[in-house]
DNA sequence: TATTGTTATACTCTATAACTATA
DNA sequence: TATAGTTATAGAGTATAACAATA
């Protein structure tokens, strides 16, 4: 299973897994035994108790969300994320970027091309070690990163009304031990 | 970024991504603007904030530990939800199982080619359709399938224990209300 | 020797089109 | 005409080895 997906119908992927449409209410036992259960529907007591698969379905639909909202921004969420790193901490080599992404370095180098070829981040030379780059963002760049940044605060305020009051931080804090 | 990685080393990819590691407290509030800084961090506020963030980087976590679990069964999590879902719904056919668990039907064949090589899964011929196949486990199926599920509890286990008391019923009542 | 950025490459996961055999 | 399983294929994402330039 995997997270990123290609660039088509991003919404088919997930469509045979989700089942009822939850509203804000209060966060409090496991529902996760009890499904919305259809004419022959399957018993998947077993996997919506666990833990590992409940986060893998959850952060395909915040992403398919995320895709679908930025796709007028053409940014992916890993874009994003380069962009809004770089934005936090202009000047600093792609080993020092990827590394806090968690990505590779060879795999940075496309896609550090890709956003400096649409003119949104610049690759300087650096004052000390001619080996390195130091990564910054163009005007264009931080434009782009004020309007997804926009979009990316108005995700979370409806994400934080699907979650309930307080749900929002929760969350995070919840997930915050896992790593 | 994704989800599944290769086979090889799984725990490289999200090595620069984890810092702090917190053990069991009480659930309250955000934690994550503040990050354990080293002599020269980087800020990632901005992205610790956000939901979609944390929610992938405590899913590759989560299935980064469940991997090296399952390795000494060779069941990769896909693997597992395959054998779960055919135990707990023996004789459905591969169409039903496979969009129960979001996977594509093309890519569901090789699955089950694999299962069924390992002699854990069988494809009988459908009494009522002779287009479809039921899924069934195998007794071995069935047997590994209880060693997995026991491994698959002491994860749960220690999940619950580093997301504090009633963490973990919370963290799932949360991500459902996300899909 | 070690590090930075890079190229080349391979493997996994995911998605679609189109075929066949049945219904 | 539609459905179940399948084949072929293409695209992302991710991983490693190895190179040149520099430290």
């Amino acid at each position: 299973m995997g997270v990123r997906k290609s660039n088509r119908d991003v919404a088919s992927s997930t469509e045979g897994m989700r089942r009822g449409r939850s509203t804000a209410r209060s966060a409090t036992v496991d529902e996760a035994e009890e499904a919305t259960a259809g004419p022959d529907a399957l018993d998947l007591s077993g996997l919506n108790a666990v833990v590992g698969y409940a986060l893998r379905r959850a952060q395909l639909a915040v992403f398919e969300d995320f895709i679908a909202r930025f796709a007028t921004l053409d940014l992916t969420p890993a874009q994003y994320s380069v962009l809004l790193v770089i934005g936090n901490n202009p000047g600093r080599k792609q080993a020092e970027i990827a590394a806090a992404l968690g990505i590779q370095r060879p795999n940075f180098v496309s896609m550090l091309d890709e956003l400096e070829r649409r003119g949104l981040a610049e690759r300087l030379p650096s004052a000390t070690d001619r080996r390195s780059h130091a990564l910054v963002l163009t005007k264009a760049g931080s434009a782009l990163l004020a309007r997804a940044r926009a979009m990316q605060d108005e995700q979370e305020r409806e994400l934080a009304q699907k979650l309930g009051p307080g749900g929002r931080e929760m969350l995070v804090a919840l997930l915050q031990r896992l790593m």
